[in-house]
DNA sequence: ACCCCTATTGCACCCGGTAGCAAGCTCGAC
DNA sequence: GTCGAGCTTGCTACCGGGTGCAATAGGGGT
């Protein structure tokens, strides 16, 4: 396996120097025609393109960007990864996909990513303890760091956010306009949970409609498996009577979890006998099989702002955005 | 914001040569182990670690690979771009995750993975034509590409998928013992759908049980909705006494959106009146809403096996691999 | 005290580009 | 024919580390 060819290889075959090589493949470089012509026709038959490697470490620009992910089972990743990839990509930057978990947490992946010398991380959702990104560790001539989709107050570190406070009393108003006054609601990882600020937001504007005490369920992860177990214990430990009338989750995925079991397991009609709203509108969500009641973020807008604040086109600050309600009959 | 320290700021806070720093990071390297605790704790206080992007360049690996999707509809992706990553982190390998779409298609994204030095290139899953990877600027000093999920005959890029001979066999077994004898197929997107081979592969095995004639529907692309549509146009132009008895879909997502319009839309019961099976086993097929019938490939084990051809542990080859079939109340 | 062996350290050169300066060249104006 | 402006081109220095060899130092044996 031959290695690739180098400028200097192409500036020996086409008679010039090698940084008339690097003139003619750099845009805007004070170069004349003819040897531009000369130098590409040597590097089409050698077959060389730059090594953005080296390029990088001269320019110190890498033009990569991680992201951190830790929850794949929730599929809302999936359409928000696709978006993020493309429009990082229309901007010239590749996407790192970096799976945080037990065998490799935030410190290790910050450090990496700080070796590496990204020109961004994400923190996509990502459970994550205040302290682990104020380690000593990181700080002078460490890659920005944004956090998507979830809160975050740490002194810059830019969250871009969908408002939590808002889309929680839309959800509030719906329901109780809808009639329903017992309500409940499933928190998935404790760490997270707090983060999302959405059981906390839930229960004050409950309060402030005069119902007081929202009943938590609580499940291990977020996933539907989780969902459904925790609907289930729920739903044994409590008779008919008793019983909230809504239950609103943490995300969507734990609200199928959950749907499915109050259906098939407990005979229990959505929304008659218990309603159910889940957060972030997945598209499964919206098959008739489920007709979910849910929660859109602008996940494409908060996109668009968090890239811009990665190319410099905008400032880095915090943004917290309008969602949406998607009201749909299962509440 | 100051820059990173480098190697040579840490040799002359510990009185050495910027070689000796090197060696102390360098496992294995020759280096007492005084001069080591100097240089360690010297590093330490100026916050150094190693460049990796100028040891990249020196040594010629990258220890990242890219990826390409260009199927973010199908939900299955995540868990095993979840599995993916976990492993090549496992073996300190980062994951480029690169979306092909049309403003940037194979030939782009493979140029550029060339010009980053990656040290593999997975093509998970995508649809492309085999030319395009026999363009003439990649070969010499390309990164060694994979095929994932996709079968693909190309000289010297091994792919790794799931036996769809065998597969469809254990399902047209499956379905023909149920007593079904009106097969109909759903095929995506045509370019992929050839590379699968699962139509083929299907009409093939209900020909030798003496069932001629597969009634084939075609969706636009593999997802919930273009399923969905596709059952439509079909169900709409058959009466109820023509109509095939079992549908096989190319994959689970464009199954569940058939199963819905059959249920919802035509008020046709699963399996009674028209059974369904799906492919790949997703999370959402097995629950209770559904209850798929699907063929789960053994991702785990094709994972582990590219894996090893990536880090050399084992020769790259093409491979194939026996998947399982799952039986559920659809069919 | 002397010699030799080996662990350790320093060095020149290299990886493949980039930045900015200065020399060389071309061409038009006078 | 001469001169200077401006376009081209080459060069030095550098990005931050890696490789292999040569030089040095320390220790043991005699």
């Amino acid at each position: 396996m031959r290695k690739r060819a180098t400028a200097k290889e192409v500036a020996e075959a086409a008679g010039v120097s090698k940084w008339t090589v690097i003139r003619a493949f750099t845009p805007g470089a004070s170069i004349a025609d003819a040897s531009r012509q000369k130098v590409l026709r040597a590097a089409e038959t050698l077959n060389y393109s730059p090594n953005l490697l080296a390029r990088s470490l001269a320019t110190n620009t890498t033009h990569q960007v991680a992201v951190f992910v830790d929850d794949f089972a929730n599929p809302h990743k999936l359409p928000v990864l696709e978006t993020l990839t493309e429009r990082l990509q229309a901007e010239g930057l590749l996407t790192v996909l970096i799976n945080i978990n037990r065998h490799f947490d935030h410190v290790h992946a910050l450090i990496n990513a700080d070796q590496r010398q990204f020109d961004a991380v994400i923190l996509f959702g990502t459970a994550f303890r205040e302290e682990t990104l104020g380690d000593r560790r990181l700080g002078r001539g460490f890659p920005p760091m944004f956090v998507l989709a979830r809160d975050s107050q740490i002194p810059g570190v830019p969250a871009i956010a969908c408002d939590a406070e808002i889309a929680l009393s839309e959800i509030v108003d719906y329901l109780f306009d809808k009639g329903y006054r017992r309500p409940g609601f499933m928190a998935g990882a404790r760490t997270l949970s707090t983060a999302l600020g959405r059981r906390h937001h839930y229960a004050n504007f409950w309060r402030r409609k005069g119902v007081e005490g929202v009943t938590e369920l609580a499940a291990e992860r977020y996933s539907a498996l989780a969902g459904a177990e925790s609907a289930r214990t729920y739903l044994n430990a409590t008779s008919p009577g008793s019983r909230i009338d809504v239950l609103m989750c943490e995300n969507d995925i734990l609200a199928l979890g959950a749907m499915d079991v109050a259906r098939r397991e407990f005979g229990l009609g959505v929304p008659q006998d218990l309603a159910v709203v889940g957060f972030d509108n997945i598209e499964l969500g919206g098959a008739p099989a489920y007709e979910l009641t849910s929660y859109e973020q602008p996940t494409d807008e908060m996109i668009n702002a968090m890239v811009a604040m990665i190319t410099g086109k905008r400032d880095a600050e915090m943004v917290v955005m309008r969602g949406r309600l998607v009201p749909r009959s299962s509440a």
